[in-house]
DNA sequence: CTGAAAGCGCTTACAG
DNA sequence: CTGAAAGCGCTTACAG
């Protein structure tokens, strides 16, 4: 707010609504005895004129808007990422970041306005309709970070190029020589994972490589899917030279499956992650994944929610960071056991 | 505070300085025009009854205070998971946690307080004695989680027991018939790494197993280190068949170097790692590692961060949770080959 | 249900 | 350098 605009008071709200000062005190301190269309009338006022409660003027502060990061379940490597970028970003901006587990509680939307909060941005989390609906009630923006839904117009996201990504990877797998290259991946109903999976499927289809249904494997996006999902491919008739897996967590699991089968990677089976975590690059050996610019993600989620908490109108209400293949170690030409192999 | 107390107004601070409250709001606001003995008088009156201007009123909620919790250089694993135990305790208590990296901006600490920060917990960082005294000179409390200097009792801190850990680490290797076992650590001066050092050896002082110069390696808390570290051992002229490493991130660059170089982990070479982060889980093979309890850390760090905002006293200024070793597949009794390696 | 009036905590222009 | 006085934004007990 630039400093030759006075705040909004109560007594301007009183002269528009016809209402003495007193009785504007009364609804915003939520009394009782106010008639409902006064009531009604005055809070669509200061909604209209951004009046802010004394106690809440601190959020005021422009120099230091907090931002609430919301997470579900672990604070996993690829959060951690994300919240790097969300922290240098906001450290640039002068704005604090507050961090939490996604809570449901009862006025979990108010209550994030009454802290002082001026934006949220949920990294990978469920949201139904209802909750959108309470954002909006209390005109808490929000920006969604990696969503798991189709984008859709009401809600503000970054993501990163998950379709190419899964292309690349593919396509890197391809040219190497395999032809038996399976999908092993996170939820069948997260959007991150469709796009990898029809990247995946384009390029196949692309090369003319055949892709039996037991190819594609959804799970979680977690180690253990690498590891009991690997084994099942394994196992098939005609098991896959090469797995592109939906995330880093899973394709360490499917290097796991491997070595204790007594198969080396790259020489007896491929392996591609996705998302390039910390865990990529600390594998054994390195693992080839698809990086996702998460920091550069996590950035760009900071900034849109700034400009959102300010009031300004965003370009777009879904942005796409480019993802691209990293080549280490975990990716080689078939080798000529694993063709022969049973 | 209690809600039968009342705030301490202008007003009463007047009173008691015999001044007029104009002239006490000119000292609270800073203004020139007052006498300096007077200026100093009031200030003091206004300490003492723990004066609080309006604008940061909102502090002064106490079922919500804020806690800022700082790190430095990248948001590891190991930092993560301490994060997950800070923010599940805040969630208990209903406190906030602002996340941020550590910055020596000049009035640092002053911010802290001016934006509301209750208490600071600093996640492995470098605090010098000027950094201390700024901050008792604002009053914010400060908890250190695994402090890199010895504790202090002018610092409260949380660590765990590094000490016994290496010992444990040390004698799971001699039980299973290791000799040349070496300890490729973290930096020489952090306290938690010399404590990792000394239990080890002192399990092998124990056994009567010998300790050559070049079986202890200083470094880095990184991958490079057990990369780099990994390679010199293993070219001395009577390498390891076991390295116990100062954390998990040096083990994983043991493991790749292992096998890079056609080494198999456990069989040619046992790997013990330290902190149990997701890291160790996910390695392949999975490590054997000794868990450091960093969520219940991060918790009780927290904690008592909540206890110093609340001016309560703490027992003591050093908590120390205990480590655990977790046998998972990284370590095996020497194999023939190994011995008998060059 | 409404609002005039008293009052609270604070700030500031200005007289001394 | 000090403070009496005017004033601001807000709340609340109470009369109607």
């Amino acid at each position: 707010m630039p400093p030759n605009v006075r705040r909004t008071t109560l007594a301007d709200i009183a002269q528009r609504a016809g209402v003495s000062v007193a009785t504007v005190s009364k609804v915003v301190n939520g009394r009782g005895d106010v008639a409902p269309q006064t009531r009604a009338r005055v809070q669509e006022l200061l909604h209209q004129h951004d009046y802010l409660a004394p106690v809440f003027r601190h959020t005021e502060a422009l120099e230091s808007p907090t931002i609430e990061v919301q997470f579900q379940g672990d604070l996993k490597s690829y959060v951690a990422k994300a919240l790097e970028g969300i922290i240098d970003s906001a450290a640039e901006a002068g704005a604090s970041v507050v961090i939490s587990k996604a809570s449901r509680a009862p006025h979990w939307a108010r209550d994030l306005v009454s802290a002082g909060r001026r934006a949220l941005i949920a990294v990978t989390s469920v949201y139904t309709a209802a909750h959108l609906k309470e954002l909006a009630r209390v005109g808490l923006p929000l920006v969604v970070l990696d969503p798991l839904h189709l984008p859709d117009s009401q809600v503000n996201s970054v993501g990163a190029t998950n379709f190419s990504g899964g292309l690349a990877a593919t396509r890197h797998l391809l040219s190497l020589g395999h032809r038996r290259v399976a999908y092993l991946g996170g939820p069948a109903m997260a959007v991150c994972n469709q796009a990898r999976m029809h990247g995946y499927r384009a390029a196949m289809e692309a090369e003319g490589a055949p892709v039996p249904d037991a190819y594609i494997r959804p799970g979680e996006f977690t180690y253990e899917t690498g590891l009991l999902g690997a084994a099942a491919l394994l196992e098939l008739e005609e098991p896959p030279t090469a797995i592109f897996t939906g995330n880093d967590e899973i394709a360490l699991g499917v290097i796991e499956t491997a070595r204790a089968r007594g198969l080396r990677v790259p020489e007896d089976l491929s392996v591609v992650g996705f998302d390039d975590t910390d865990l990529a690059q600390m594998a054994s050996p390195p693992l080839t994944t698809v990086r996702q610019p998460l920091r550069e993600m996590g950035g760009a989620a900071l900034r849109t929610a700034l400009r959102l908490a300010n009031g300004d109108k965003v370009e777009s209400h879904h942005i796409e960071l480019a993802t691209e293949l990293v080549v280490r170690a975990s990716t080689a030409p078939p080798g000529e056991e694993a063709s022969a192999r049973k």
